[in-house]
DNA sequence: AACATGGTCAACCGCATTATT
DNA sequence: AAATAATGCGGTTGACCATGT
């Protein structure tokens, strides 16, 4: 009946990626491009399931991801979106470009819920949170009749409508939006991030610091060469930033978008959404912030604040 | 200084969906 | 049309880290 699962074979490696691991996922990706996953793990010598380095790669390793906290305006729109759409974090990602879906989720869990409460939200409707019921009369609503009108989506997939999956096809992509709420989602130039374009080796490693003249913080040589790797074809800056680095590609690059302005692009969600929430955030937002950590470093370059801080410095070293 | 607690996030799991045979 | 394989997606877990006591 069912499958067999795809990481039940003995041997196979689970657990945090070392970085040896992470060079051999990239230097088999610079070198190969992205094709099925299930063949990836064999063809890079890696003890991992294909699913595992797919979700690695798209998650961590792909270099036009993003780092660091969601700014504002990301969190806003993810608060928006997430009234329009539900949990399909998917959907939500690719409309932010260089987040993924894993991000904002972690994000939406972790703090968005949180600060939705603080605003007197609830998180799943968006809508006000009814005012704590008296302990002692706590009356269960009706069978079948749910409290409060569930935004569009519930996390439900399987009370889902039908949804299209070609999110660039001209069809009238997300349909399900259709009516008041209506969305420009489909015109945006997003794609989901797992639903990553295939890149071809010369794409990555005009973005990825390969055997760049100067890898960003100084650091131990990593063990493992650049031998595997097709040599620079571009030098890599690293004063630039993400989407400066991005920008060294034509226009017709999959990742051209990236320069979009997030401003630009949010200002195309202002009809239809929820006013009261958008009220609510942005007067959130407006008020003094409250004594809070100061900001995260700004990840100017993907490489070097963020891959370099969580993998000790050894991943992009040799590059 | 040592321990406890809570927060964060990378990674895994399992089901759904889509593609292929 | 059915079976199987491959991939996508969302929920959940657990290790790590920061902060508080």
């Amino acid at each position: 009946m069912g499958r067999q699962p795809c990481c039940d074979k003995v041997g196979l490696k689970k657990g945090p990626w070392t970085a040896e691991e992470d060079q051999k996922l990239i230097s088999f990706i610079l070198g190969n491009g992205q094709c099925c996953w299930r063949a990836v793990p064999k063809l890079a010598g890696l003890l991992r399931c294909g699913k595992s380095c797919r979700l690695r790669w798209t998650n961590y390793l792909r270099p036009d991801l993003k780092r660091g906290l969601l700014s504002d305006a990301e969190e806003k729109l993810v608060i928006d979106l997430h009234a329009q759409l539900g949990n399909r974090w998917s959907k939500i990602a690719s409309q932010l470009p260089g987040r993924t879906d894993n991000e904002i989720k972690n994000h939406w869990n972790t703090h968005i819920k949180k600060k939705l409460k603080k605003m007197g939200l609830d998180p799943l409707t968006h809508k006000p949170l009814p005012p704590p019921p008296p302990e002692h009369q706590q009356s269960p609503p009706p069978a079948g009749v749910s409290p409060e009108p569930r935004p569009p989506s519930p996390p439900e997939r399987t009370t889902e409508p039908p949804e299209e999956k070609t999110p660039p096809a001209p069809a009238p992509a997300d349909s399900d939006l259709g009516g008041d709420g209506e969305l420009l989602l489909s015109k945006s130039p997003g794609f989901c991030t797992d639903e990553v374009p295939m890149i071809h080796p010369d794409e990555i490693k005009i973005m990825v610091p390969l055997g760049g003249d100067q890898p960003p913080p100084p650091l131990p040589a990593s063990p493992c060469g650049p031998a595997a790797v097709s040599p620079p074809t571009t030098s890599y800056s690293t004063s630039a930033s993400s989407s400066s680095c991005l920008t060294t590609r034509d226009e017709e690059s999959p990742f051209a978008f990236m320069d979009m302005d997030l401003p630009e692009f949010l200002f195309q969600f202002q009809t239809g959404l929820d006013d009261m929430v958008d009220a609510r955030w942005r007067d959130c937002l407006m008020q003094p912030p409250p004594p809070s950590p100061p900001p995260p470093p700004a990840y100017e370059d993907p490489f070097d604040s963020c891959l370099f801080q969580r993998n000790g410095g050894a991943l992009f070293s040799s590059y």
